[in-house]
DNA sequence: GCTGCATGTGCGAATTACGCAACACCAGAG
DNA sequence: CTCTGGTGTTGCGTAATTCGCACATGCAGC
């Protein structure tokens, strides 16, 4: 019935979007876009001079090569985190979460098949997890995206486990489909999901879903630590420290019915 | 139209930039970006499509209306941060500079002819002076953009005042090019700059610049006050503390001599 | 000097993106 | 209900835009 959505894409500005993340990963030169898209050297040129004439890049003097401009990132993120301000939202329930848990406090959103961490509380352990603020995970391995993916309707569920990369990083990775599908039923039955060493080994992870005032899961919140300490036993324990704390952030955002 | 020189900008990246951010300033439709860049719907709307295939936007199943994907952001500026933490590495000499001057501790960096606000510690009295993080103020009458001002070479300052907007904002504001001229050779001379209600009525501000290991300056740091707290009286006291913590980071970050 | 490899720039060719037109849909008015 | 005016979205032909080639230029090293 909707007619095909498809070839509707811009390739220049595909291609110039292409080369600005390659910028952010460090210092990028016209060769380098060209090599790594399949384009010529001149037309990499072009893009990233029209980047830093928007002031996206700056391009060193001495060296020619062309950097991402963090000044311009930061306006940019400043104007889209004041439309809901997680840092500051969820930043009480972060510093609670940690201090009942001991353990560094999370809080990620999805972006495309990762989770993105967009806020945290380190623990105050000598040895505690840290997770840098931006970076992603894939949704499959992390208790973040595990929650974030039990959420969603079970038609959607299938279809992305059907189709998704389930790479392994460690031996307790789960890389086959319906073992991953059924694992995200007893996520959605139980409220919480843990990441037992299955993104990296020795640190175990447990996270539950936010709701928002349409109760609609809009991120995850969790705790990570050593499995010396998020040990089998006090697993539950902490699942509903989790929960709880969770429930508290859903309430804030006009959550009805969080379950407290 | 004859070619110009340096016409080297990539029109359809340049067209998708700008409907980016005009995506960050709030919801955005199809005919809104057709009508202010002066194109097509259609084109608008391809643009629109690119954008968010790429995760930069994320469009309304219901209203149809896109709007920006905090996420991606969060993402991006993540990968920019890395660089130079400023966060981080600022937090504790800002939480200092707050701390021994009572009022709000700024830090910021210049962005073509704003400075962006990318780190600060509110003051803690009742009455304390917020900028929010990522916004922008213009150079000319914000201390953090007269102390980045000032650091530069003559011949650059002569060009930049001589074509630069001077919106004046207060009836303090120097619109006088060469007034804003001599003005930032005694900046120079002072090693700090002085806001005199010259952006907001009642607000005082002063600032120094951050030198980093090659002794450019890449920030500048300062403290915003009600004008009944930092008097002119003080003023030079608190000029003082401001610029002992601004050679503290800059010698934190490899300044040689940092005037310590 | 020459050689190799880089960035940056004219210029013609043709791919690409553009605008037009049309369709589907929705909301509100008649 | 129809009609109207407004959207978002897509097909398509055309021409403007972009692309890649070739060359000028700069720089480092043998």
């Amino acid at each position: 019935m909707p007619p095909k959505r498809g070839q509707q894409l811009v390739q220049s500005l595909e291609r110039g979007l292409a080369a600005l993340e390659m910028a952010l990963d460090g210092s990028v030169r016209p060769s380098h876009v060209a090599e790594a898209l399949g384009i010529d050297r001149s037309t990499a040129y072009r893009l990233l001079y029209t980047l830093m004439a928007k002031g996206y890049l700056l391009q060193d003097e001495r060296t020619r090569e062309f950097t991402s401009n963090p000044a311009k990132f930061f306006q940019l993120y400043g104007k889209v985190a004041t439309l809901l301000d997680w840092p500051d939202v969820a930043g009480d329930f972060l510093t609670k979460l940690r201090d009942e848990s001991g353990e560094t406090a999370n809080l990620g959103v999805r972006q495309a098949n990762n989770v993105i961490y967009i806020a945290h509380k380190q623990g105050q352990a000598a040895l505690s997890v840290n997770f840098g603020l931006g970076t992603s995970r894939p949704l499959h391995c992390s208790a973040l995206g595990k929650a974030l993916l039990a959420a969603q309707p079970d038609a959607v569920t299938e279809e992305w486990v059907a189709s998704a990369p389930l790479t392994a990083y460690t031996t307790r990775t789960i890389t086959e489909p319906s073992l991953l599908k059924r694992h995200l039923g007893t996520v959605r039955a139980d409220g919480y999901a843990v990441d037992d060493e299955e993104t990296f080994a020795g640190v175990r992870c447990i996270a539950a879903p936010i709701h928002d005032h349409r109760r609609q899961v809009i991120a995850a919140l969790g705790i990570s630590g050593p499995t010396t300490r998020i040990t089998q036993e006090q697993l539950p324990h902490f699942a509903q420290t989790v929960m709880q704390v969770a429930a508290e952030l859903s309430a804030e955002l006009g959550a009805p019915n969080a379950g407290l």
